[in-house]
DNA sequence: ACCTGAACACCGTTCAAGT
DNA sequence: ACCTGAACACCGTTCAAGT
């Protein structure tokens, strides 16, 4: 790090790198692929040996952002094993309206309708990444008789839906962010047998969704 | 309107009109102000007189999007008035479901966190005219025992958030296209009394999602 | 194999000047 | 009050040339 040599060395995850930092702190619209290679030294024609458009850097961004969220995910899940499956279920939940809340602009880009079209294959790979964990938690909980019934697949989707629509409804200031555990709770308890959604459903002051004071 | 004058008439809402046509053609990132000033015949820095901002066109955009989609939600209501209360909230559903696949650049538009500080007040107010549909319809389904308990926002966000997801997934193409009515179905059911969700509930393929009797 | 730097076409924004 | 057109700074993309 002495001199710069003329090889960055890896100069796919430095863009990576800054991309994300520059993402969270400026938005999609803050992200320049000139001022990118400026901040990693390098000059505004490098980038293109490794994303052949702006476009494909911001789907390696998504794509990236799945592999995370999948992760969040596993990690929520492994934290609560063992426990009745409620509070697993609220803890995966938290974990992702938390993820979702403190990346509002990588969310926007994994959910935003212009992806390439080749980059979609990968795309669509870290996605179901991150579904299959939601299919795997809601196949639990209904093996142990506490989620509702009916397909796998449409119980996740409902779940993961419901999840992302209200944070993406709190990254748009159309929920108060105070607001967010109780919906949180009332969503997730809407899944759950003898939980049937009504006001004062404890859930939102569980452990995990509670967290104000 | 045989040779145009040096004044445009109505530059403001020409403008809106061709970038609502760009915008479903060509997405947001296809939307260039110069090119817009263009397709109407215009000077590139005639539209600062009625957009001080690129960003204040799309949050315009934005405001009108979500009058449309009370619109919507007024008319759906409208129709169905008078029928049972679960066929209203199917089709006040299947119309935004409806809207938002149709429109799905300017959705992203309207649920997207990058609006100015200034244009939020309108935008809330916007935004708030659509929600008011929704919590009506709450309203409705309660007192007529249809529709779960619990507080009216908090009941309606959940509605609104389920909506909002699945068409989000949808528009990026993360379920597929001809799951959309089951999904929607599903979720508005989990909301009905004595409709909890399970496999097979009828409420997707029917007119509407109806499957009442 | 990887990076540079000039070149090109296109932006958004500003502002004096025109009608 | 509304629009024009030059000017400015900044893009994304391409491609010969350098290492």
């Amino acid at each position: 790090m002495t001199e710069r040599p003329y090889h960055h060395g890896d100069l796919r995850v430095a863009l990576l790198d800054r991309a994300e930092q520059t993402l969270r702190e400026s938005g999609v619209d803050g992200l320049s692929l000139r001022e990118l290679a400026r901040d990693v030294g390098v000059s505004h024609g490098a980038p293109r040996r490794h994303f052949r458009d702006k476009a494909a850097l911001l789907d390696s961004l998504a794509v990236e952002g799945f592999h995370r969220l999948a992760d969040t995910f596993a990690r929520a899940a492994a934290g609560a094993a063992g426990r009745p499956f409620p509070v697993v279920l609220s803890d995966v939940a938290v974990a992702y309206v938390t993820f979702a809340t403190e990346n509002p602009a990588l969310l926007e880009l994994m959910f935003t309708s212009k992806h390439q079209a080749e980059a979609s294959a990968e795309l669509h790979r870290a996605a179901n990444s991150s579904f299959d964990q939601v299919a795997g938690l809601v196949d639990l909980g209904q093996s142990c008789g506490a989620l509702v019934d009916g397909e796998v697949e449409q119980v996740g989707m409902t779940l993961f839906a419901m999840l992302h629509g209200i944070t993406s409804l709190a990254n748009t200031d159309m929920i108060d962010r105070d607001q967010l555990p109780r919906l949180t709770g009332y969503a997730v308890g809407s899944l759950l047998h003898g939980l049937a959604p009504r006001h004062g459903t404890d859930l939102g002051a569980a452990p995990g969704l509670a967290g104000t004071d």
